[in-house]
DNA sequence: CTGTTAGCGCATTCAC
DNA sequence: GTGAATGCGCTAACAG
C-alpha cells in the first residue's frame, strides 16, 4: 500500500491538518514542524493521490473556449471535440463552455475574453488573433489570475501561459519536402493558396514551405499566394483561375482553410491535370478529395488532442502545478490515401491519468 | 451539482446499498425495485464518477506485460513507456510489471503467460508469437477470466480479447504508395528487408507493401525478401551484399527491426547511392539515419499510446466495462525529417480520462 | 431482497 | 500554530 497523509501524519507526529498544510504549502506551520512533515513526506516517497484530492476539493473547474465562427470545417470539428470533451468533463470536475465570436475579429475575440473573465471562469482557451485588443484583454486575464492559452495560432507576446497547436514552420517544411519529393524532375511553377497573410499560422506555413522548396535539387517557381480568406467561393476563383492561367501548374499548396473551392476547382478540372496537391486538416473535404485522388497528401493536426492538452493545461495552471511540455507537444501528421484513419473516431481519453 | 447515488436513492426512494447493486447490476434486487432505481438513474441522467468509485474500491489491478528481450529498439522503447505508465500507474490503482522472453520463442513465451495466471494477475499484455504453446496459453488466460491483449503482433484466432497495434498491411501499403511516390519515374528494383517472415506483422507489411508497388504506374521489379532475423549483422550482411550486387537499385524497404544493420550498410555505401529508404519505427537509429539523409521516411507506432491503450483495455475488460474501439485505434504515423519530434518525449497521458 | 454503517485519501471548517 | 471532526461520491461488509 502506499502511503497516506495518515501514514505522514503519524510519522511526523503531527496531525493530518498539518500535513495538508505542509502539503499545499498554506501558512500556519513552524518551521520545525514544516521541516518534520516534509522529512516524513521525503522517506515514505509520499505521492498525493489526485483523484481523492479533487473529490474531497469538489471543485469545479469552469473553462471557455472561444472559437472564430464560420463554416471553416475544421473550427467546427474543434467545436465538436470540445462538447465531446464535455461530456467526459464531469468526471474531471470542469465545467467547458464555447462561444464562438466572427473570424479575424480582434474586438469581438477580445469582448468574449472580457465575458469569460466576467464570469470568473477558471481558464480560456483561445484561437488568437493578431490584435492590440486581444492582447491588451489577454493581459486583463492574466492579472485577474485566470490562466491563457492560444489554440491553433499563437501570439507569443501576449504572455499567455501556454500555446497549443502545432510548429506551423515545420508544418510549411514539411509540405514543401512532400511536394518537392512526389514531384521530382517534373517540371513547372506551384501556386499557394492561403487564408490571409494576416494570420500568424499561415505566415509561418508559407515560410517553412518557400524555405523547404528553395532547398531542393530542382528549383522551381512558385506563384504570388492566393489569398481566399478560407472563403469557399473565393478560393474556388482563385484556384480555377490559376488554373486556366498557368496551363503548366505543377502543384498547389494550400495552407489555410480553404479547401472546399480548391477540391471544387479541382474536380471541375477533371483528372486531366495532374497536379500535386498537399493540404491542411484532414475534414470531410479533405478526406473524400484524398481518397479520390485529387489531394495527394494532408497535413493534420488532431483537434481532439488539442482539446484535450487545452483542458489539461488550464486545469494545471488553475492548480498551480506544472506543465510536462513534452506531453504536450501536438504533433503534425502527415497522411496519405493509405494512411487515413477510416473514420471520424475519437481518440486518446486521458481522463484522469491517460492514454 | 451533477446527480449522485444518494439523489438516485431519493428519489427512487430506495437505499444507497440498493442503487449500487442496481449500478454495478449484481444480484438481490427485485424487478420492480431495479426499474424504479433505473427510472430515476435515467431521469437524473446519472454518470458515476469513476474516480471515486476507485477510490471506495481501493483495488489494485496487477497487469502483466511480456515482451521480447534482446536490442531491438522498439521493443526496449515499449518497455521503457510500461516502466513510464507505472509511475503513474498507482494514480490508476495499476500496478504494472514487465518480464521479457527470447524472441520467437513460443515456448518461453508460453510459460511465461502460465507465470502470470499463476500470479492471478488483472490482465495480460503480450507481443504475440505465432505458435501453438502460445494459442494454449492464451486459452488458459481466458478460461481464468484473466483478459488478455495482443500487443504490436497480433494472434487473432487465438480469442484474445484485443489487438492494440496498427493495421500492418495498410502500413505496407503506406510504404508502398511512398516509396512509389518518391521514387516517380526513376528506374532500377526495390529491395525489401524483413526479419522474419514467420511473424505476421512483417508478412502483412510485405503484403501491403506489393500491393501498393504494383498500383503504381510504374512498374518496378521487387528483389526476392532478404530475412535478417532483425539481426544487426546479419542485417547488414544482407544489404551490404545487395548494394554490391545491384548497382541500379532504387530502393529499400525496411520492414522488420534490422534497422542499425541498414543504416551501416548505408552510411557504408556513401551519399554515392542515392536510394529511397522507408523503415518502420522511430528508434535513435531510424532517426539519425532521417536527420542525415540516409532514410527517407520512416513509418511509426507510438509505443506510448499502445501501452496507454493496453492498460484501459485490460483494466476495462477487468472492470467488465465496454471498450470504444475508436479511442483505441493505433494511428500509423508518418515521419520525414521535417515532421520528426524533436525528443523522444511522451504523449498524451490520460490516466482516468484521456488526451 | 433491502437498508445501515463504515471507510477509500484528501481538504476544510471550526475549535483549542 | 495545531488538532478533531466532517464530507466528497462511491463501494463493501454486515445486519435485518
Amino acid at each position: 500500500m502506499r502511503p497516506t497523509v495518515h501514514d505522514i501524519a503519524e510519522r511526523a507526529g503531527v496531525s493530518l491538518a498539518t500535513v495538508d498544510r505542509v502539503l499545499n504549502d498554506r501558512p500556519g506551520v513552524r518551521g520545525v514542524t514544516r521541516a518534520k512533515v516534509e522529512g516524513a513526506i521525503a522517506e515514505l516517497g509520499y505521492v498525493r493521490d489526485v483523484a481523492a484530492a479533487n473529490l474531497a476539493k469538489s471543485r469545479v473547474y469552469p473553462l471557455a473556449f472561444i472559437l472564430p465562427e464560420g463554416d471553416n470545417p475544421f473550427m467546427r470539428g474543434l467545436e465538436d471535440e470540445v462538447r465531446r470533451a464535455g461530456v467526459h468533463s464531469m468526471v474531471e470536475r470542469t465545467q467547458l463552455s464555447v462561444v464562438t465570436v466572427p473570424a479575424f475579429d480582434g474586438r469581438a475575440l477580445a469582448r468574449e475574453i472580457d465575458g469569460a473573465i466576467e464570469r470568473a471562469v477558471a481558464g480560456i482557451a483561445a484561437v488568437a488573433v493578431d490584435a492590440p485588443e486581444v492582447l491588451a484583454a489577454i493581459g486583463r486575464a492574466r492579472e485577474a489570475g485566470i490562466p491563457f492559452v492560444t489554440l491553433v495560432s499563437d501570439l507569443a507576446n501576449s504572455g499567455r501561459d501556454h500555446f497549443i497547436g502545432v510548429d506551423n514552420i515545420a508544418a510549411g517544411r514539411t509540405a514543401g519536402s512532400l511536394m518537392g519529393r512526389f514531384l521530382g524532375e517534373r517540371p513547372g511553377p506551384v501556386a499557394v493558396l492561403a487564408g490571409s497573410m494576416r494570420v500568424r499560422d499561415h505566415g509561418e506555413r508559407l515560410e517553412g514551405f518557400l524555405a523547404a522548396m528553395s532547398a531542393m535539387p530542382v528549383s522551381r517557381a512558385i506563384l504570388p499566394v492566393l489569398e481566399g480568406q478560407d472563403d469557399p467561393e473565393l478560393s474556388f476563383g482563385l484556384i480555377a483561375k490559376c488554373l486556366a492561367d498557368v496551363p503548366d501548374l505543377a502543384g498547389i499548396y494550400s495552407l489555410g482553410a480553404g479547401n472546399r473551392g480548391l477540391v471544387k476547382a479541382l474536380a471541375a478540372a477533371g483528372a486531366a491535370r495532374n497536379l500535386c496537391v498537399i493540404a491542411h486538416e484532414v475534414t470531410d473535404e479533405t478526406r473524400a478529395a484524398l481518397e479520390g485522388g485529387l489531394v495527394d497528401a494532408v497535413l493534420n493536426q488532431d483537434a481532439g488532442h488539442e482539446v484535450r492538452s487545452a483542458i489539461r493545461v488550464l486545469r494545471a495552471k488553475a492548480d498551480g502545478l506544472p506543465v510536462i511540455a513534452a506531453q504536450e507537444r501536438i504533433r503534425l501528421e502527415i497522411f496519405i490515401k493509405d494512411n487515413l484513419p477510416s473514420e471520424p473516431g475519437a481518440d486518446d481519453t486521458p481522463g484522469a491519468a491517460g492514454n
